[in-house]
Parts: structure tokens; C-alpha cells; sequence
DNA sequence: TTTCCCTCGTTTTTT
DNA sequence: ACGAGGGAAA
């Protein structure tokens, strides 16, 4: 394989037409190639660059919506088509199982089956998993250790910090997971974190904790989601031929998403590629997000540093949005001062310019948007191609509200995932226990759940007893249960839990999984526990445990499925409904819509205050690439929006627009402005709103009603549902303006009426001038008669 | 052991 | 405003 068929001469293919210095033969068998290779045709030359220059480091800058995921896969295909390399020679890495997933199955479209068998395509963590599992006894663990996740993390911290008697109020578990994560996240080992950090924390003893810490993991014979990498690390530390093994290994390493990497996973990357040499790494680092969570934006700016005669290859023409919504979003991102610098480019329309619309208080805003959106369906605008994408998940409550009074399917995406949720942590607990029952986390978890009258006394006896005797809790109980040191009524209770899992253990050897898993649930009275719970998301949880048992089947065994479960922490996403999707802009980045609307563009908010605290420009930066991930999400429309007055924790307040938002082109942006316009002189898009400085508060809402029918602030572009006629009164939330006059109203219960707002519906209560209707589509409001008319 | 009340915090999120 | 989690009372 030294030397493969197509060996190519340099980066330039057939289709880069410099042809100077190509030799004739090398021209004549690029000319050979475009038969030979159909899954290079529609690569434009910097693809096809990124895609042909196999050997040695490369570093592929890919903006947004420049076919990155297309240039990834196509070069696995091109290796293993030319044969450079099986496809188990190649190392392939991504953060996300969704990306592994997708890159799986492209590889698989482009050359057929022979891509399925990837080994080693995954994530950063599968992978590390894999190459520990294999040697874990090197590393101080068996070969079936256990991942902890976050929970677990926190509930072992908590013990750890008790035992160093270090005070809890003041140093809490989140505190220190958050220190040793960020340790690790910079592949810093116990002994070799700066003594200063170190003594930074909880008066010195941050080494102490962060060793305990890690000796608890150890004899738990459990690993968190950092000792995936750094533990690999310290493996090939340690022992070089190892090392060599997988260097040698992996002829070809590819990375997705490097802008993400942290220190670890560079350092990790680092070694492996040592061998061969042949590292590509695809980024950008304008879309580099995640810097609040460890990730280096450095390491794509030190590429060509750290691995001298990279090839560098930018990828800056977007094929997914329209010329201004690709304007915009250049000219936003042109602002910050660490890139690496790209300029995107498109060939398709100009299209419509971005649109930005201010409304005088969030909840306003929200209306504005899903009337823009009921306009666009009417349209015919499929509603799967809508996306809302805000700064913060607090921002979703008023949007959803808004579109659940109308009627308009949504879903949210990132929401809390399938595997953190309680009851499917409970469940997977007992499985845990049952799979090993030395899992003494996962025991802890479930001993009173459901509550069994086994609390925290019993639990304190269990641990010294187990302490001492270095035994897992639950052979500890087992042992209590022979003697009299329990109380009678709490040894049976735990001796009937102790044979229990003995039971099920037996029973997981004899039965489908499934089954042992459907068996267990009802046994242990769990899901009896659900079932009595009247609270509304009971159903819910009990469909969840139906499905979380459903899923198990698709595993070859309980050990598979435990494996999987850690590492694949994401939701099963029921696909395909014609919903919009309304997320935060991180978890919107790789997907793109039609329409896309931006609401909360306002200082503090997006820029997020705190981010702008905690990490300065550092931090603006970030935030201003966020900014750009959301334009350009768009393929044809952007629509930002920014809203004077907004909630914040409770309190109302008033913000002025983002800065973000007079930072873009103006040529690209339109100012949809409220009939009567919306502030006169000031900057361009009313910034700093004269008349109600930061003294607004709670108490002026007759301001607000004054300031709004005066100026026609904010009134909707369309008119509509949500305001009256323009010019006329405007209505606020009934609620927010509600004052009981105590003048009777002129409704009575049972009475039929009409809401502008919320439709027609009932009057179920009266009081002086303030009624409760039962609507027949928002449900039950508290609204005041002067919104109301006789339906 | 359980239940109730009070305090605290409240960007973004993967594995 | 609001929910979660911890501490004190039943």
C-alpha cells in the first residue's frame, strides 16, 4: 500500500486547470479519473482539493453551508475507492452520534456496503470507550467498567467532598465537577494540575478532592466521560508500543467539527496522528460555539503550526442561502478579530433582504411571529422548513404559549433527553444493578424508589458496613440482613430487594432482556408507582418506560444495551411531522430551513450579559458567532426581531436592541417598521428608545398604552388577530392591565363571547369587571370585559 | 421517614 | 416568576 494506484501527485486535480508543473502523465491519469470516480463529479475544485490531497495533514476550512459533511464522506469514499485504505484503516471522528450516524450512512450511500463496516468511525468517546475496553487493565480498571454520567458525577462528588470534610454549602459538588471537568477537558491529570488551580479550590484541597475523586471512580471500577480521552492518554503514555499499535493503525484520521475540540481530545488526536501523519481536520472557526464547554478555538488557528506543511483548503462557497442573507451574516462575522478569515460567496439570487422588527414587549414579539408564520402557511410555506431560534431555552415559554393558543404545531428540539429523564434513569438503574451488582450508584438511586421505607439511617449502616468490609452495598445488605443489626421491618424489606436482584440476575441469563427488564419494573413496584401518581406528567412517564423497554429489544444483550445508553444520551426524535421547530441557536447548528426567525435580538440577551461578563471580547466574539450560525441557518429568509421590554427572572425590564443588529449590512436589511414608525432620530433602528429609559418598570403600563397607541410602537406589520385596527387602542394581555374597577360588568356566566385574542369561548365567573371565560381553543383566562364582546 | 416550606439560582450542552 | 433541592418539623 506504499504505493497506491492513483498515488496522487499534489493537491491539484483534474479540475484545477493550473496545470504548470503537473506532469503529463499525471494529467493523463487525472483525465482517467472522472470515469473511474463518480462520487468526485459535482465537487467544485477546493472540494475536490479537500477531498484528493490524501496525504499528509490538511486542514479543510469549511463555512457554513459549504458542503462540509459532502467533502468528509466523499473523502473516506475516495481513500477506500483508490485503494489507500480499507475502511478499518481509517479513523474517523465527530462529536455527536447524530453526526456519526449521518456520516455512517453516507459513506454507505456513495460506495455501497463495503463503508458499514467503519470500526472506528465515532465519536471522540465511542472511540476512546473501544481502544480503553481493550486494555483497561493498563489503566487500573476491568474491561467492563462503567460510564458514569452526570448524575452519578455529582452524587460521587458529594460523597467525596464529605469525606475530605470540606464544607458543602460553600463548595458545592457543582463547583468542583465543574473545576474537574475543566481539568480534564484540558487533559489534566490529578497530579498535574497547576498547583495554584489547585489551590484555589476549597483552600487547597482541590488536589485532594479531585484524587479522591478519581480513586472513587477507580474502585467503583467506573470511568466519567473525561477519563474516556484522558485515560487514553495516559494508556499511551505509558506505554508506547501500545501506542504505536494504533499509530501505525490508523493510516488515515479524519475530524469533523475541529473548531470543537478541546485540549484533550487535541492532545489525543495529536499522538495518533504522529504516526502517519495523514490527519485531516474540518472546521470552521466562525462557527466555533462551544468555547463555555472546553472547546479550543485556538487549535484550528495553530493548525498549520502544529502540523507544518499542512495543506490548508477553504470551502467559501455556500450553496444554501440567498445573496443577503449570506451578506448579512459576512458582514456580522467580519467584526471579530480571531479567524482565520473566509468570505462566503453564492451564486444563487440575492433574495430577500433580512428582515428586522422591533415590538414593544416580548410577549408581542412572539405574536408577531407566529402571525408572520400563519401568513407564510397560508402561503403554502411547508411549516417543517420554520425554525425559531433563540438565545436562551427561557425564551421558548411565550413563543410556545403563542402557538399553542393558535393552534400551530411545534416541536422543540434539544429538549430534555430520553435517557436523563427520572424515570428512565430509575429504570436503567435497576438494570444496572442487576447487570452488576457492584453498580453501588445505581443501587443508591432506587433502594427507596419507589419509597420502600428504606431512607437515608438504613443507607448510612449499609455504607459503614460496606466500607468496612470493602464489599458493594448490595452484598453489604445481603450480609445485614443475616444478622440483627436491622431494625425487623427494614431488614425484610431489604432482603426481599437483595433476592430480588438475585432473581433477576438468574432470569437475565435464561430470558430476553426485554422481558427480564418488563418483569423487573413491575416486580420492584415501579411502575406501580407511576401509575398511582396522579401529577400530569405521570402518563407520560409510564409511555416512556414502555418505549425505553421497547428499545431494548434492538440490542443483542442487557451489557450492549448499557453500553449504548451511556454514550447515546439523545432523544428518539419522532420524525417527519409538518411541525416548525423551535430551539436554542446551539442546537441548531448543522441544520438549515427555509425560514428561519431570530428573535431576542437585545443587549444582555443575545449578547448574553453573562457570557460578555465571565469572558469579555473573548466572549462578545463568541456570541457574534453564534449570531452568524443563526443567519445563517437561513436558506431564503432571516427574520430578526428584538423586542424594548422583556421579563427578566420575573422582573420586567427594559433592554434596547443588540448591537449585533446595527452591525449588520445595511444594503441587506430591512427595517419593517410599525405603521406610524418607530422612533424618530435616533440610530437607525431605534436604539435607546427616548421616552422610556431604564425607568420603566411595573407600575407604568399606562405609559406603555399611551406609548404604544401614541407611536403605533410596534404595532404587527399585518394587523391581524393580535392588535385592533392601527392607530385604534391597543390591547396588552388582558391580564397584565387588569384593574378591578369594581363597576359591574355588563356579562354574565354561560354567557357566549368573543376575545380578539383568544377566540370565542364561555364566561364561567364574574368578578367587578374582570371575567373568567373558558375559551374554546386557549382554555381558561382571566380577562378583563372590555376585551370582550357578545359572541 | 416523610412532608412542607424556604432559599437559591437562573446561557448555551455532548458525551 | 418559578422550580428544584435542602433543611427543619411532624
Amino acid at each position: 500500500m506504499q504505493n497506491p494506484p492513483h498515488a496522487a501527485s499534489r493537491a491539484d486535480g483534474p479540475a484545477g486547470s493550473q496545470g504548470a508543473g503537473t506532469s503529463i502523465s499525471a494529467r493523463a491519469m487525472g483525465a482517467l479519473r472522472p470515469d473511474a470516480a463518480a462520487y468526485l463529479e459535482g465537487l467544485n475544485p477546493e472540494q475536490r482539493r479537500a477531498v484528493e490531497t490524501t496525504e499528509g495533514p490538511v486542514l479543510v476550512l469549511a463555512g457554513a453551508g459549504t458542503g462540509k459533511t459532502r467533502v468528509l464522506t466523499t473523502r473516506i469514499a475516495h481513500l477506500i475507492a483508490t485503494n489507500r485504505a480499507r475502511p478499518y484503516d481509517i479513523l474517523a471522528v465527530t462529536f455527536t452520534n447524530k453526526a456519526a450516524r449521518e456520516m455512517k450512512h453516507r459513506i454507505g450511500a456513495l460506495i455501497g456496503p463495503a463503508g458499514e463496516g467503519m470500526p472506528w468511525l465515532g465519536t471522540f468517546h465511542a472511540i476512546g470507550t473501544k481502544i480503553l475496553r481493550r486494555h483497561a487493565e493498563l489503566v487500573g480498571l476491568k474491561s467492563d467498567f462503567t460510564i458514569l454520567g452526570t448524575d452519578d458525577q455529582l452524587r460521587l462528588m458529594k460523597q467525596v467532598i464529605l469525606d475530605q470534610n470540606v464544607d458543602e454549602k460553600r463548595w458545592p459538588a457543582r463547583a468542583l465537577s465543574h473545576a474537574i471537568d475543566g481539568w480534564k477537558n484540558r487533559g489534566l491529570g490529578p497530579e498535574q494540575v497547576p498547583a495554584g488551580e489547585a489551590q484555589a479550590f476549597a483552600f487547597g484541597k482541590g488536589a485532594a478532592l479531585y484524587t479522591a475523586y478519581q480513586a472513587r471512580l477507580a474502585t467503583l471500577n467506573a470511568v466519567d466521560f473525561g477519563d474516556l480521552l484522558l485515560l487514553c492518554l495516559k494508556l499511551w503514555r505509558e506505554n508506547p508500543d501500545i501506542l504505536q499499535t494504533y499509530q501505525s493503525r490508523f493510516r488515515y484520521i479524519l475530524v469533523d467539527e475541529y473548531q470543537d475540540t478541546n485540549v484533550a481530545q487535541y492532545l489525543w488526536l495529536r499522538l495518533l496522528a504522529q504516526g502517519h501523519r495523514n490527519v485531516a481536520c474540518v472546521g470552521d472557526d466562525d462557527q466555533s460555539i462551544y468555547g463555555w464547554r472546553g472547546a479550543e478555538v485556538d487549535n484550528i488557528l495553530r493548525f498549520e503550526h502544529d502540523f507544518p506543511g499542512a495543506v490548508v483548503v477553504r470551502l467559501e462557497r455556500n450553496y444554501r442561502s440567498t445573496g443577503h442573507i449570506l451578506a448579512a451574516a459576512s458582514g456580522l462575522i467580519a467584526r471579530n478579530e480571531g479567524r482565520l478569515g473566509k468570505t462566503l460567496r453564492t451564486d444563487d439570487e440575492p433574495g430577500e433582504r433580512v428582515t428586522v422588527t422591533g415590538a414593544w414587549d416580548s410577549e408581542e414579539e412572539a405574536r408577531q411571529i407566529a402571525e408572520a408564520i400563519e401568513r407564510l402557511q397560508g402561503k403554502k410555506h411547508p411549516l417543517s422548513e420554520i425554525a425559531v431560534l433563540v438565545r436562551i431555552s427561557a425564551q421558548m415559554r411565550e413563543i410556545e404559549d403563542r402557538f399553542v393558543q393558535l393552534g400551530l404545531p411545534y416541536r422543540v428540539i434539544g429538549g430534555p433527553r430520553f435517557y436523563e429523564r427520572a424515570e428512565i434513569r430509575d429504570a436503567l438503574a435497576y438494570l444496572r444493578v442487576t447487570a452488576n451488582p457492584a453498580d453501588d450508584l445505581a443501587f443508591e438511586r432506587i433502594v427507596n424508589t419507589p419509597k420502600r421505607g428504606l431512607g437515608d439511617a438504613t443507607l448510612q449502616q449499609l455504607h459503614a458496613y460496606a466500607r468496612a468490609e470493602r464489599v458493594p452495598l448490595l452484598l453489604a445488605a445481603r450480609r445485614l440482613c443475616e444478622t440483627d443489626e436491622l431494625k425487623p421491618r427494614v431488614r425484610s424489606t431489604l432482603r426481599a430487594l437483595t433476592e430480588s436482584f438475585s432473581r433477576w440476575a438468574r432470569s437475565v441469563e435464561t430470558q430476553p432482556h426485554s422481558e427480564v427488564a418488563q418483569t423487573i419494573l413491575e416486580e420492584s413496584g415501579y411502575t406501580e408507582m407511576w401509575q398511582k401518581d396522579r401529577s400530569a406528567d405521570a402518563a407520560g412517564r409510564l409511555e416512556n418506560l414502555k418505549e425505553f423497554v421497547r428499545s431494548m429489544e434492538e440490542f443483542p444483550d442487557l451489557a450492549g444495551f448499557l453500553e449504548h445508553v451511556s454514550l447515546v444520551m439523545e432523544a428518539s426524535e419522532a420524525e417527519g411531522a409538518e411541525r416548525v421547530s423551535l430551539m436554542t441557536l446551539h442546537a441548531a447548528k448543522g441544520l438549515e430551513f427555509d425560514t428561519v426567525f431570530l428573535p431576542g435580538w437585545e443587549d444582555g440577551l443575545f449578547p448574553n450579559q453573562r457570557a460578555l461578563d465571565e469572558s469579555g471580547r473573548a466572549g462578545l466574539e463568541e456570541e457574534r458567532r453564534l449570531a452568524h450560525v443563526g443567519l445563517t441557518r437561513a436558506r431564503k429568509r432571516a427574520k430578526l426581531s428584538f423586542a424594548v421590554n422583556r421579563r427578566i427572572h420575573g422582573l420586567w425590564s427594559s433592554t434596547i436592541p443588540s448591537r449585533f443588529i446595527d452591525e449588520l449590512p445595511e444594503a441587506s436589511v430591512d427595517v419593517v417598521e410599525a405603521p406610524a414608525h418607530f422612533s424618530a432620530g435616533a440610530s437607525r433602528f431605534g436604539r435607546n428608545p427616548a421616552p422610556f429609559g431604564s425607568s420603566y418598570g411595573t407600575p407604568g403600563w399606562q405609559r406603555a398604552q399611551a406609548a404604544i397607541s401614541g407611536r403605533g410602537f410596534g404595532a404587527s406589520a399585518g394587523g391581524g388577530r393580535s392588535g385592533g385596527p392601527s392607530g385604534g387602542p391597543r390591547q396588552i394581555e388582558g391580564e397584565l392591565v387588569a384593574k378591578s374597577t369594581g363597576s359591574p360588568s355588563a356579562f354574565q356566566g354561560g354567557q357566549r363571547v368573543f376575545h380578539t385574542k383568544f377566540g370565542p369561548g364561555t364566561v364561567a365567573g364574574v368578578d367587578g369587571n374582570k371575567l373568567t371565560v373558558d375559551f374554546d381553543k386557549a382554555g381558561r383566562k382571566m380577562v378583563l370585559d372590555s376585551f370582550l364582546q357578545p359572541g
